[in-house]
RNA sequence: GCCGGAAUGGCGGAAUUGGUAUACGCGCACGACUCAAAAUCGUGUUCCUUUUUGGAUUGAGGGUUCGAGUCCCUCUUCCGGCACCA
C-alpha cells in the first residue's frame, strides 16, 4: 500500500530524530578538514521570521549539508543577538521585561528554525544577553581600553529641553522634537568611543584579499573614505590665531581667494571683528537650529557670512577674507578650508553667490597617448602659442571643424598666434584662411586655455600647443575662396555637437564638449601651473609635492591622511545592553572594572523607560551606581550607560568555537581551528556596520595575540532579498509578509519551501515570492515520492541501461558543480530534469533496469541538502539504515557525460540553416561531407563559392560563402 | 552628482571559453482519468506571417567577428549604497 506524500506526517518526526541522535553536532577535532558555515545570528524581535529571512538560513543549510556529505567536519551554529533597542522597545510596548520578551521570542524563532529542518548544532546555542556571554563582551571592552582603543570624550547630541532627553537624528523633525514639538538644541555629553580609526588603513588594505561582493567592499572603502593630502597653516592678520586647513590639492594654494570656517569651528568667536559679531552669531544660531537632515541637502543654495578677518596665504602673502559657512563640515578634516573657486565646485558656487574673486592656477593638459596623434617618444616638443576658433552655426547647431586630407587628423580650426597679434584676430584669420568663412560674430573670449601635447603628422613633430579658446557664431554662409595650398591640406566639415566627442583626434573630446556647454566652470583635473610664481609651468601633481615640501620646511604644513570614518560611539543611555565596565572615582578618575569582578551584571529593573535626564535608567538604581573604587577602596560610581548592541555581535562568531568556556572568551586553539568563517551568509544591510566592527575587533584580537588570523570572514555571501508577491519589501506594517508556519500548516511542508527558496532565482538576486511557484516545488517533491514508492513496490529486473547511467552521471556532474558556485536554482532544475527523464524511462521500460536502486539512491543524495526530510524518509524506504545525511556525496564518471551521437548545427554565413546527427567525435571531413549532402544545405551552397569553413567539435559547422 | 549592480517570453528565470537563445518552474490551452470537480498523468506554449516554408527577437543605437545575450563604444531605464568629506 502506497502512502501519499504528506510532509506533515514525516517532517517533525525526523526533526526530533536528528536532534536526538545529534548528527549535526560538530566535534572539535576529528581529523577531517573543517568548514565553518555561518548565517548572521538573528535578532529575536517580536515579529516572526518570514520567507525572506528563511532564504538566508536555507542557503546556509544547503551549504552545510553539502559540505558534510563531502567529508568536511562542519560547524553550523545558531544563536541570538538579544541585546539592543528593538527588544527593549518591544518589551516597553508590551509591558513585559526585556528578559522575558527575549525568552519568548527566541523560543518562537527556534521553533521556526527547527520546523524548517535546519541542521544546526544546538549544543552551541548562545544568547548575547546572558551574563555568561556579556561577561566576555565586557572583557573585550577592557581589552580595548587597556590597548588605548576605548576612550571617553564629550560629543554633541540632539537634546530636547522639554523632554530632557537625547534624541536620535531621525527623531528630530524640522528642528523640533518629534514628541513635544519644542525646538531642539545640541548638547555636549560625555560618551565612550572605540578608536576604530586607528585601524582604518588595515581595514581598507585587507579588503582586497577578501572574497566578498565588490559592492560591499566598495561600500566599506567609501565609508572608510581615505584621502591623502596636506594640512596647511594660515596666519590671521592682526591676530595670533592660526588657521589650519586640510586639502587634497595643496597645488592649488596659489589660487586660494578666501577661507571658510565651519560654524562650529573654535576660532570663529576669536577672529570675528566686533562690527561683524551680530551677523555671525545670528548666522550660527540659524544654522544650529536647522536640522542635520536639512544641512545634508547638497542641492540647497550656499549660505555664509564674512567675519571681517583676513588670513594670509603662506605662499604669496595674499590677503584672504575669512567666511563662516555651513557647507564646511566641522567633523571632517580641521573644520576649516582654503577656498579655491577656480578648481572646486563648492567653492566656485560660493564665490559666485558672494562675488568673491576666482583665480585659475591650473590649466588642463592633455597628452595624446594612443592613436595616430600619440606623441612620439624621444622627440623634442615644439611649443606654440595657439588659438582655437570655436565656430557655431546657430541655424544648424553644428560646429565648424577641419579634417586633414593628407593625414588622419580631425579637429577644430586652430593656428598659431603671430607676434603682436591678439587672439581674437588670430582666430578670425585662421578661420578665413582655412575655411573661407568671413562673417563671424564674437560670442566670448573667456581666457580659457588648454595645453595639448600630440604628434603633428603633417609637420612630423611633437607639438606642445597652448590653445586659447575663442567662441564665435556664424553670421552667414558666405565663403571666400581658400588658397589652393590650404585647400589641398584641409577640408572644412560641420559636425553636430553629439558627434564632436568622438570626432577629435588631438584635443580631449570629453573636456571640449563640457567646455562648449559652459566655459565658466571650475576645472577639477590635473594640469599645468600658472599664476603661481616660481611654480609656474610645473605639472600640478609635481607642484603638489613641491609646495608641501616647501611648507614643511617652514613648519607651515605637512602631509596628512584623512578618513571619513569616525570613531565608533558605543555609549547608549538605555537599559537593555551590556553595562560598560567602568568605575569613576573622585580620587582615581576613570578606573576599569578588574577582570575578576566581571561580569558587571545588568540588574533587573521595574521601570526601564529612558529616565528623561539623558542617562540610562540604571543611573537611578543607587545599589548599582554606588560601589567602591577597585584602586583605592573609596566610594565611587559606576558608569551607567550600556554598550551598543553591535559590540555583542562583533565577536559571537568566535564564541561559537568554544561556547561553554568559563575561563576565557574562547580558547586560542579552538578559535584557530574553526575560524575564520568559511562561508558567512546574510543580507547586505550590515555592510558598513556589523561587518566593519567585526573586522575591527578581529584585528585587535589578532594584535593582542588571541588568534592567528586577522579577518573573520573569508567569504561573504549576500543573499538576495525575497520581496512580497506585490514587489514590495515584506513588512508587518504593509501586511504583506508570508510566514513559513502558515505554508507548512497548509500542507506544503518545509521541504517544498526550502526548494522554492533556492529555486526561485539566483542566490544573490532579489526576487518576488510566488506561492503558485511553491506549488511547483511541492509537485516536484511529490513526483520524487511517487517514483520512489512505485520503485519500492515494483518487481525490479536485471536489464542494463546505459541511458539510466548517463542521466544520473550527468545529473551528479551538474549538481556537484552548481553547488560549488552556489547555483542552487540550476542544481534544482537539473534534479527536476532528472526526475522527468526517470519518469520517461519508467513509462517505456518500467523498473526493468538493474541500475534503478543506484539511480534512486543517487537522486535522494543529491536532493538531500535541499529537501532533507523527504529524502531521509525515502532513504529508509529503500533500505537505508543510517541517516542519508551521513552518506557521502555521489561521484560521477566522465565516461557517461557525453552521448554517442551528437547533433551538429550547420551555419551558412552565420545563420543556422540546418542540423545533422553524427557519431560523437566524427572527423571534420566526414561531417563536412554529410553536411554538403544534406539537401537543405545543398540548396544554400549551390552556385556559391566556399570561402571558409569553421568547425567547432561536436557542436557546429559554419560555411562562409560568396 | 558619485560608486556598485542589473535589463532575456504573460511571469520567476537558464545559457563553460563568443558556437543551435528562451533549459527548469509558474501561468495558460488542449487531452486522458472522473457522473463532476480537485488531485494526478500526458501534449502544446517567444513573437509575426503561415498549410509548409519563412522572417524577427536577449532595454536602444553603433562596432569587432564566419558567428555576439556573452567582447568594445554611446545612450536609456530600474535597483542598491553614498552624498557639500575640501
Amino acid at each position: 500500500m502506497m502512502k501519499r506524500y504528506n510532509p506533515k506526517s514525516i517532517e517533525s518526526k525526523w526533526q526530533q530524530a536528528w536532534e536526538q541522535s545529534g548528527i549535526y553536532r560538530a566535534g572539535d577535532k576529528d581529523g577531517r578538514p573543517k568548514k565553518y558555515v555561518l548565517e548572521y545570528f538573528p535578532y529575536p524581535s517580536g515579529v516572526a521570521m518570514h520567507v525572506g529571512h528563511v532564504r538566508n538560513y536555507t542557503m546556509g543549510d544547503a551549504i552545510a549539508r553539502f559540505n558534510r556529505m563531502n567529508g568536511y567536519n562542519v560547524l553550523h551554529p545558531m544563536g541570538w543577538d538579544a541585546f539592543g533597542l528593538p527588544a527593549e522597545n518591544y518589551a516597553l510596548k508590551n509591558h513585559i521585561s526585556p528578559k522575558r520578551a527575549i525568552a519568548e521570542n527566541t523560543k518562537r524563532f527556534k521553533a521556526q528554525l527547527t520546523q524548517m529542518g535546519f541542521s544546526y548544532d544546538w549544543s552551541r546555542e548562545l544568547n548575547s544577553s546572558e551574563p555568561s556571554y556579556y561577561k566576555w563582551t565586557q572583557w573585550f571592552f577592557l581589552l580595548l581600553y587597556h590597548r588605548g582603543l576605548a576612550y571617553r570624550k564629550e560629543s554633541l547630541q540632539w537634546w530636547c529641553p522639554f523632554d530632557k532627553t537625547v534624541l536620535a537624528n531621525e527623531q528630530v523633525e524640522g528642528g523640533r522634537c518629534w514628541r513635544c514639538g519644542n525646538e531642539v538644541e545640541k548638547k555636549a555629553l560625555k560618551q565612550w568611543f572605540f578608536k576604530i580609526t586607528d585601524y582604518a588603513d588595515k581595514l581598507l588594505a585587507d579588503l582586497d584579499d577578501l572574497d566578498w561582493s565588490e559592492s560591499i567592499k566598495t561600500m566599506q572603502r567609501n565609508w572608510i573614505g581615505k584621502s591623502k593630502g596636506a594640512e596647511i597653516t594660515f596666519e590671521v592678520e592682526g591676530s595670533d590665531t592660526q588657521l589650519t586647513v586640510f586639502t587634497t590639492r595643496p597645488d592649488t594654494l596659489p589660487g586660494v581667494t578666501f577661507m571658510v570656517l565651519a560654524p562650529e569651528h573654535a576660532a570663529v568667536q576669536r577672529i570675528t571683528l566686533s562690527q561683524y559679531r551680530r551677523r555671525v552669531s545670528a548666522y550660527i544660531r540659524s544654522v544650529q537650529s536647522s536640522s542635520d537632515i536639512y544641512r545634508e541637502k547638497t542641492d540647497r543654495e550656499k549660505t555664509g557670512v564674512f567675519t571681517g578677518a583676513y588670513a594670509i596665504n603662506p605662499i604669496n602673502g595674499n590677503k584672504l577674507p575669512i567666511w563662516v559657512a555651513d557647507y564646511v563640515l566641522s567633523g571632517y578634516g580641521t573644520g576649516a578650508i582654503m577656498a579655491v573657486p577656480a578648481h572646486d565646485e563648492r567653492d566656485f558656487d560660493f564665490a559666485k553667490k558672494f562675488n568673491l574673486p576666482i583665480v585659475s592656477v591650473v590649466e588642463p593638459k592633455f597628452i595624446a597617448v594612443a592613436g595616430d596623434s600619440a606623441v612620439k617618444a624621444g622627440k623634442e616638443f615644439v611649443k606654440r602659442e595657439s588659438v582655437v576658433a570655436v565656430v557655431h552655426n546657430p541655424k544648424t547647431d553644428e560646429y565648424l571643424c577641419v579634417s586633414w586630407k593628407t593625414v588622419p587628423m580631425n579637429g577644430l580650426v586652430t593656428g598659431g598666434i603671430n607676434d603682436g597679434e591678439d587672439p581674437v584676430s588670430a582666430a578670425r584669420r585662421e578661420v578665413l584662411e582655412e575655411t573661407g568663412y568671413e562673417n563671424l560674430k564674437l560670442v566670448s573670449d573667456p581666457g580659457v586655455y588648454i595645453h595639448s601635447l600630440f604628434y603633428h603628422r603633417q609637420k612630423r613633430q611633437n607639438r606642445w600647443a597652448h590653445f586659447r579658446f575663442v567662441f564665435f557664431d556664424l553670421l552667414d554662409e558666405k565663403r571666400l575662396k581658400v588658397k589652393p595650398e590650404e585647400a589641398a591640406l584641409l577640408e572644412p566639415v560641420w559636425i553636430a555637437k553629439d558627434k564632436l566627442e568622438s570626432f577629435f583626434t588631438v584635443i580631449e573630446g570629453k573636456y571640449l564638449v563640457k567646455l562648449l556647454d559652459n566655459p565658466d566652470t571650475p576645472y577639477l583635473g590635473e594640469g599645468v601651473m600658472i599664476r603661481s610664481g616660481k611654480y609656474n609651468g610645473l605639472n600640478s601633481s609635481d607642484c603638489r609635492e613641491r609646495i608641501v615640501a616647501d611648507l614643511t620646511s617652514v613648519h607651515k604644513g605637512k602631509e596628512v591622511t584623512n578618513y571619513k570614518m569616525r570613531d565608533w560611539l558605543i555609549s547608549r543611555q538605555r537599559y537593555w545592553g551590556a553595562p560598560i565596565p567602568i568605575i569613576y572615582c573622585t580620587k582615581d578618575g576613570i578606573v576599569p572594572v578588574p577582570e575578576d569582578q566581571l561580569p558587571v551584571k545588568l540588574p533587573e529593573l521595574e521601570r526601564i523607560e529612558p529616565s528623561g535626564d539623558g542617562k540610562s535608567p540604571l543611573a537611578k538604581l543607587k545599589s548599582f551606581v554606588n560601589t567602591v573604587c577597585p584602586k583605592c577602596g573609596g566610594p565611587a560610581e559606576r558608569e551607567t550607560d550600556t554598550m551598543d548592541g553591535f559590540a555583542c555581535s562583533s565577536w559571537y562568531f568566535l564564541r561559537f568555537a568554544d561556547p561553554r568556556n568559563h575561563n576565557q572568551p574562547f580558547s586560542k586553539s579552538k578559535a584557530d581551528f574553526w575560524l575564520p568563517v568559511d562561508d558567512y551568509i546574510g543580507g547586505a544591510e550590515h555592510a558598513v556596520m556589523h561587518l566593519l566592527y567585526a573586522r575591527f575587533w578581529t584585528k585587535v584580537m589578532y594584535d593582542a595575540g588571541l588568534i592567528n588570523f586577522n579577518e573573520p570572514f573569508k567569504t561573504l555571501r549576500n543573499q538576495g532579498m525575497i520581496l512580497a508577491p506585490d514587489g514590495n519589501k515584506m513588512s508587518k506594517s504593509k501586511g504583506n509578509t508570508i510566514e513559513p508556519d502558515a505554508l507548512i500548516e497548509q500542507g506544503y511542508g518545509a521541504d517544498s519551501i526550502r526548494v522554492m527558496e533556492l529555486f526561485i532565482g539566483p542566490w544573490n538576486q532579489a526576487t518576488n515570492w510566488s506561492t503558485e511557484g511553491l506549488g511547483g516545488a511541492y509537485r516536484f517533491l511529490q513526483r520524487v515520492w511517487t517514483l520512489v514508492n512505485e520503485y519500492v513496490n515494483s518487481d525490479g529486473g536485471d536489464k542494463e541501461s546505459d541511458t539510466l547511467k548517463r542521466i544520473m552521471h550527468k545529473t551528479i556532474h551538474k549538481v556537484s558543480l552548481d553547488m560549488l558556485s552556489l547555483g542552487f536554482n540550476t542544481a534544482i532544475s537539473a534534479l527536476m530534469e532528472c526526475v522527468n527523464q526517470l519518469y520517461r524511462i519508467k513509462a517505456e521500460d518500467g523498473f526493468a533496469a538493474v541500475e534503478w536502486q543506484w539511480a534512486i539512491e543517487t537522486l535522494l543524495k543529491l536532493l538531500a541538502p535541499f529537501a532533507p526530510h523527504i529524502c531521509e524518509e525515502l532513504w529508509q524506504n529503500i533500505g537505508g539504515e543510517e541517516s542519508i545525511h551521513l552518506e557521502s556525496w555521489p561521484n560521477f564518471n566522465q565516461a557517461y557525460l557525453s552521448e554517442d551521437r551528437v547533433t551538429i548545427a550547420i551555419q551558412i554565413n552565420g545563420k543556422i540553416r540546418g542540423e545533422i546527427s553524427v557519431d560523437q567525435n566524427s572527423s571534420q571531413t566526414e561531417i563536412e561531407f554529410t553536411a554538403k549532402e544534406n539537401p537543405k544545405i545543398k540548396a544554400y551552397l549551390v552556385g556559391k563559392q566556399l570561402i571558409k569553413t569553421i568547425y567547432v567539435p561536436n557542436k557546429l559547422l559554419s560555411f562562409v560563402v560568396k
